[in-house]
DNA sequence: TAGGCCATCTGGTCCT
DNA sequence: AGGACCAGATGGCCTA
């Protein structure tokens, strides 16, 4: 029983040979095309040329010569063969190389943005670039610290509205930040997304810290960023409202 | 040298 | 169907 890959081939062979590599589209696609190959000749596709309606393999053996066509023929099938499975090799390659650069370039995308995002941070002392994880850490942090300032703001100046003024009222809600250290610092890290490790090894984790007790400042140079009454050292630690893995 | 960070590749899944 | 998004794998570079 001859294979209906090999009759397949056959055809791939005359069409091929009249194609030019860049004309590959209309014939080999991808694995649904790849698979299409593994169906008889008579399943679909055009007509088997006349050359292929040879006489079967029983009768062409009764026939003087014809013992010498049919090893050409398996030769070209084989060749037919080789030469498929490179063109699917190289359209797969070449759709592989496509969506390898567009990922490359998302990736990139999203760097330029945290850049961004490190760029309207408050910049390390040491000009040291802060990791991916730590950019958003610290911005989490860095939010939360602003809006608990001003919240601190609103309490000593009753019915300002600064907070109010300055963020819109969707911002506070969608921080489900740590409540106020000064009066809730043990449950710091205690959400859901906090590990043991992560609250076990922020300063605010413990009452008693010095670092718990003064307010927070950060940057040594100009400006410095102050944040009375918050703690010192809050942008350093990682209060976990990232999870940790 | 081990561990952390990063860029890239890759295949799978979802969406338009 | 093609692109976006995602997560895992891999290898290079750097630092303690």
């Amino acid at each position: 029983m001859p294979a209906p890959l090999e009759t397949c081939i056959s055809d791939l062979d005359c069409a091929s040979s009249s194609s030019s590599s860049s004309d590959l589209s209309g014939f080999l696609t991808d694995e649904e095309d790849c698979a299409r190959l593994q169906l008889p000749a008579s399943a679909s596709g055009p007509p088997a040329p006349v050359r292929r309606g040879a006489p079967s393999t029983s009768r062409a053996s009764e026939v003087p010569g014809a013992q010498d066509e049919e090893q050409e023929r398996r030769r070209r099938r084989g060749r037919a063969r080789v030469r498929s499975e490179a063109l699917l090799h190289s359209l797969r390659r070449s759709r592989r190389v496509k969506a390898n650069d567009r990922e490359r370039n998302r990736m990139h995308n999203l760097n330029a943005a945290l850049d961004a995002l490190r760029s309207v941070l408050p910049s390390f002392p040491d000009d040291t670039k802060l990791t991916k994880i730590e950019t958003l850490r610290f911005a989490y942090n860095y939010i939360w610290a602003l809006a608990e300032t001003l919240r601190l703001a609103d309490q000593g100046l009753p019915g300002s509205g600064a907070r109010e003024r300055l963020l819109p009222p969707q911002c506070v809600p969608c921080l489900p930040g740590p409540p106020s250290p000064a009066s809730d610092v043990e449950s710091w890290g205690s959400g859901a997304a906090a590990s043991p490790s992560a609250a076990a090894a922020s300063p605010l984790s413990d009452p008693s810290s010095p670092a718990a007790s003064e307010d927070f400042t950060y940057g040594s140079g100009d400006p410095v960023f102050s944040f009375p009454g918050l703690p010192k050292d809050l942008l350093h630690t990682t209060p976990c409202f990232i999870p940790y893995h």
